[in-house]
DNA sequence: TAGGTTCATGTAAACGTTTACGCAAGATAA
DNA sequence: TTATCTTGCGTAAACGTTTACATGAACCTA
């Protein structure tokens, strides 16, 4: 029975597995996962770690995941660790219990357990942000560095002197990079005079982050030509406090970000953005997951050499908008 | 062992408990959910059914109900239906495999396997929209038709007399029930002279039914006063319809909306909106879950009666801008 | 025809948990 | 002291599935 629905690599009889079909549906059969679960040891749910659901991106991603995840026969498990090392430690814990067969992390955070899961063979997806430890598992997210590099090209091409970059916590890759990239390019030779000035604090609310960075601009003596700022919601509390005291944004002062989430066009068209391609997250992840799932298997007989899993960099764009 | 980690009410010596409790710490027990699920024939697992996790209201009340479940020792799993009946039903069928111990559909629509659950004694629980047939399960959100009243009332005090309203499909209740709430109360002998045009198509995508709805508003001889838009998401498209034609929202034409999404007070300062308050849903959820569940098992002795469970209200709140 | 080979299917064990049941030992009563 | 009752704990069955192994039929070959 079981050899027939789940089409076992076994010959089968054909007539006995109409037989079998004609019960399966006379009795509206279903496999219970339960049993399955605990004869096989894994399920075929797929947790998805996110940092913030109230960030449009973000959702939009879980979004495409869990698209992705059902075209391949699994089930996502949705959680939001709000960015904090305990929560995604007491998650992490629950899919262990639960014996998943995979997480993603979209936006992790180093965490204890976080360190034994890498260990323990439970395979992992980084999402839009790498492993914050140098580690053998994936990343599928944009090039940030790239992204980077392209906004100053912009800014570069406008002849924009006086900049200024308003950032969240430094210390993880996709702003770190992002911040590098744009650097970089500022930095090179044929990028001509120019300041850039950073602004910003570390914390959890990017959008306040962002009000209260806003608000050290306009403090400035000189008010700078474009405000580059890390993530969508960093310039959704800027355009707050600028449009608060007054400013018409981008005629005043222009603002580019990072990510566009799905909204913008809708209703931040004063809003130019390097835009991550949610939609195709979701094939990418399957893409990397597939490969580490495949390679575990393959591993089992040779344990030598260490799985071929590579990152998955998805195509930015810079959308230029107002 | 079972009857310590799980405080069965039974008879256990004060040593033995120590003994367990050490065993437990030092072998880093976790209790497997497979055995459990699989001797219990159910799961702490409880499914959460949005029809479209793009829209960032429903996001948010995804992530309050994750942390309210969260907190009572339940995992969601969380799907996208699209607001589509074969999609919505494909994820009926799975759940029901998995053995969830409760389904919660954050707007949902008629589809056959949902009548199924309803003679199945799978408890179910409807946030933000009703149950489209009337049954005898719990409905979690705010008083629509007051609502729509409420903005009625807004609008009559400050004399507006050409009124617009947007809207999407109407045969789902809480539509339905704000454009009643707002008729009645317009209808009102105080309410003086006036006319209320309609626009809107049905469809699933909000955003570009206001865009389209804002295109007939705007070619109308005589501009509106106001508009009232169902939904956020239909604020959206007609606020990008009346930009992109030169109106400034809203000094030329107030919108008011529905729903009132957590980045409106960031970059939609344009919108009035009557909020509803996202964060309480969670706990109304657990609220009318854990009654059905209570219920539930009284009834398995004496079936008669049906479930004394009951809609949860939470209050929401008319919030002017601009 | 006997022996060997393949092929299809039947059988049973195992996964980890919960819980009804029963047993032993201690406490109480006669 | 013996009979009865309580208390705490050990035992085993059951949940539904997968899969290694056994069984037996049919088919081939010499």
């Amino acid at each position: 029975m079981s050899r027939v629905v789940n089409g076992t690599p076994v010959k089968i009889a054909p007539q006995t597995i109409l037989d079998v079909r004609k019960a399966v549906a006379e009795l509206d059969y279903r496999t219970q996962s339960a049993g399955r679960a605990l004869r096989k040891g894994t399920t075929q749910i797929i947790a998805v770690l996110a940092a913030n659901l109230g960030n449009p991106v973000m959702s939009a991603i879980a979004s495409s995941i869990e698209h992705a995840l059902r075209q391949n026969g699994y089930v996502m498990l949705l959680c939001d660790t709000h960015e904090q090392a305990d929560i995604q430690d007491e998650y992490l814990r629950e899919m262990e219990a639960l014996r998943v067969r995979a997480v993603i992390m979209v936006v992790a955070v180093p965490s204890p357990k976080l360190d034994e899961f890498r260990q323990a063979g439970i395979p992992l997806v980084f999402v839009n942000r790498r492993d914050p430890v140098r580690s053998r598992f994936p990343y599928v997210g944009i090039d940030n560095a790239a992204a980077g590099r392209d906004v100053a090209g912009y800014c570069l091409s406008k002849g924009w002197r006086e900049i200024a970059v308003i950032h969240a916590s430094l210390v993880y890759s996709a702003g770190r990079e992002r911040l590098q990239g744009f650097l970089d390019r500022m930095q090179h030779p044929e990028g001509g005079l120019h300041t850039v000035r950073q602004f910003g604090s570390s914390g959890l609310d990017h959008l306040r982050i962002g009000e209260l960075a806003m608000q050290d601009v306009l403090a400035q003596p000189v008010r700078p030509d474009v405000v580059v700022c890390l993530s969508d919601l960093l310039a959704y509390g800027a355009y707050k406090q600028a449009s608060g005291a007054g400013l018409s944004i981008p005629r005043d002062m222009p603002l580019i970000s990072f990510d566009d989430g799905p909204l913008n066009q809708w209703i931040a068209q004063w809003l130019s953005a390097v835009r991550i391609p949610y939609e195709l997250i979701g094939d990418a992840v399957i893409a990397a997951l597939t490969a580490m799932l495949e390679s575990q298997h393959g591993n089992s007989s040779r344990q030598d050499k260490s799985p071929p899993v590579h990152d998955h960099i998805i195509p930015h764009q810079l959308i230029i908008r107002g």
